[in-house]
DNA sequence: CTGTTAGCGCTTTCAC
DNA sequence: GTGAAAGCGCTAACAG
């Protein structure tokens, strides 16, 4: 029932059945317009027949390119990566190319070797969402097909990236606790080698800067990550001398570990973070939270690649960087204030 | 800086200049032991120089065999799917094995396509999450590659497949509703055309038999697609003359539509359902939740897969069905300073 | 220890 | 309209 090694049929078996050479039904299959109406219909009979299909291997390697693009994401197991990876996938489709996926799960030193094996498979080109800011293997690669960047920035590399307003972003937020009253808000970030750490943590302290408040050293913790960590930080600030009155959490994951932290507490507090999550509007925490469409990051990052895949032959153009914009949503307290909810039905 | 086409050294390239033959370079770059240490170094030192690295494709092309392994989900978008993908991803990587990974976005049109581009890009095994019951395009790839399915069984296809108890599952999260006194249970269910959504529904009406109930036709909606649908359909049930008294869900955007129903209704009533998901300990509902470890099945499928591959010549084992185990877990509304009603509520 | 030959399945080039 | 030859880059099998 299963797979008869051997017995895969070739174009030469599929000539000899429609009595053709081999040449022939390679053009039947090109849709070459050379072909008598007669021969071409024996082809496609022969071709059902022993249900054949082109060896897209040896037609890479005849004709060079793959028709397949690499894609390394840090962490699929983040909402973020796979809708950045469903993006990608998306405008590859589109274009006919296959993606191959790879996880470094944020592990820097894993990815060179992904990288390379995807370059040995002869991707056509690269998304990354880099691990680390050690990246010669990247220019390595970019010596053999374009790179884009997704969600994180080249170190010193010349090549396209897409990224959020990581900046403006954590900024925005910031002020709106700001603006609420708060004196006294924590910031819980993730490691600030990682660009988007450091960004982020950029965005809270020009925020404060420009309500002239400096912010609190005690309530900044960094180097949270994942949701475990969050918790413990959280209930950590909550436990000080001198408590903050409001979260700003870098990321999803370290927002929804604030939030069990202060479940788990008896508090609330609010909240605001980077990252949109599923449920965010049913917790009945007054949440503030940058939101952004992460399928869009994927899609950019592929439109680019596929932009340069087009333009291969020619000057390169020059290397280009462009921003996915967020937007700050608000969420009430249950009977709070804020962007009411529609209370329908019963 | 960017890719140079026409310049991608070959062995020939290689060979030349450690003044060797391309054979040799293969056999240096194959670790084969009858070379001399001294043109090893030569080769290797070539290899630095030039960035060499072999071509996957042509290696494919002579070796029979291209390291990939497709995988088809039907929607990346959901975590579940995205787990299993990452599963795939881990023994696929422990095996030297790349994944090429396609979404049919649960539209059973596509699949035929995506598998078929699949087999001609020579993968040499399919783990196929299948959108739909007809199948022949599936039992025509098994012609050519071994097919695992995950999540949901084959339609009189005789090959491996990785499922999650979902009668089993969905039996024990309703026991757990009517053992509380419940006898008004909604179920809000996906497609029953769907496997899961017929076991789970199965598993549901199994429950109430147990215990003498006869579950009312009128609290059981089913082709629910996502938590928008879900959301409707919950605020529908709550507006009957006759309201359920808890909810069963069949999968996690379902439960997540109806808890929204429920935030939005202003009401409170145990929820159970299928799939765990982020933030469901901090909600303060009683939640009853029928858990799983979802990259289990990626990974157990792969492994499948990885098996078949490694026992391809010779008879092929009988096709195996490997179920993942669920637990229920459950929360509980808020002790002590909570605003929810008792679990019998009305 | 190393090289030569042949061919994986396909398509470009040129001939008929 | 169609076919024969050559070769994409690599490696088994056989020399030497």
């Amino acid at each position: 029932m299963t797979a008869r090694r051997g017995s895969v049929p070739t174009m030469h078996d599929v000539g000899k059945l429609a009595q053709v050479s081999a040449m022939t039904v390679s053009r039947v299959l090109k849709n070459d317009p050379g072909v008598s109406e007669a021969t071409r219909e024996r082809v496609f009979a022969a071709v059902d027949r022993l249900g054949y299909r082109r060896n897209q291997t040896a037609r890479s390697l005849r004709l060079g390119g793959s028709g397949m693009i690499g894609l390394v994401v840090t962490n699929l197991a983040n909402p973020f990566y796979s809708r950045l990876a469903l993006g990608v996938q998306e405008v590859a489709t589109e274009h006919g190319l296959r993606v191959v996926l790879s996880n470094s799960g944020e592990q820097a030193d894993r990815e060179p070797e992904l990288v390379d094996g995807l370059v040995d498979h002869q991707v056509e080109g690269l998304i990354v969402v880099p691990a680390g800011s050690r990246q010669q293997h990247l220019a390595a690669a970019m010596r053999h097909v374009p790179v884009v960047f997704a969600a994180r920035p080249p170190a010193g590399l010349d090549t396209d990236c897409v990224l959020v307003e990581d900046f403006h972003g954590a900024r925005e937020a910031t002020a709106c606790l700001l603006a609420d009253g708060h004196t006294r808000v924590a910031f819980l970030g993730n490691p600030p080698a990682l660009y988007t750490g450091a960004e982020r943590l950029r965005g809270f302290w020009a925020a404060h800067e420009e309500v002239g408040i400096e912010p609190d050293g005690t309530l900044i913790r960094q180097g949270l990550t994942d949701s475990a960590t969050a918790e413990r930080a959280t209930l950590d600030l909550l436990g000080q001398p001198a408590p903050p009155t409001a979260l700003f959490c870098t990321n999803n994951r370290i927002s929804q570990g604030a939030i069990r932290a202060l479940y788990k507490a008896g508090t609330t507090l609010p909240v605001a973070g980077f990252d949109n999550f599923d449920l965010s509007d049913v917790l009945g925490l007054p949440l503030t939270l940058v939101s952004y469409d992460a399928d869009e990051i994927g899609r950019q990052a592929a439109r680019l690649l596929v932009d340069r895949l087009e333009h291969r032959d020619g000057e390169p153009p020059a290397s280009r960087r462009v921003t996915v914009p967020t937007h700050v949503i608000r969420h009430g307290a249950p009977s709070g204030d804020g962007p009411g909810q529609a209370p329908t039905g019963a």
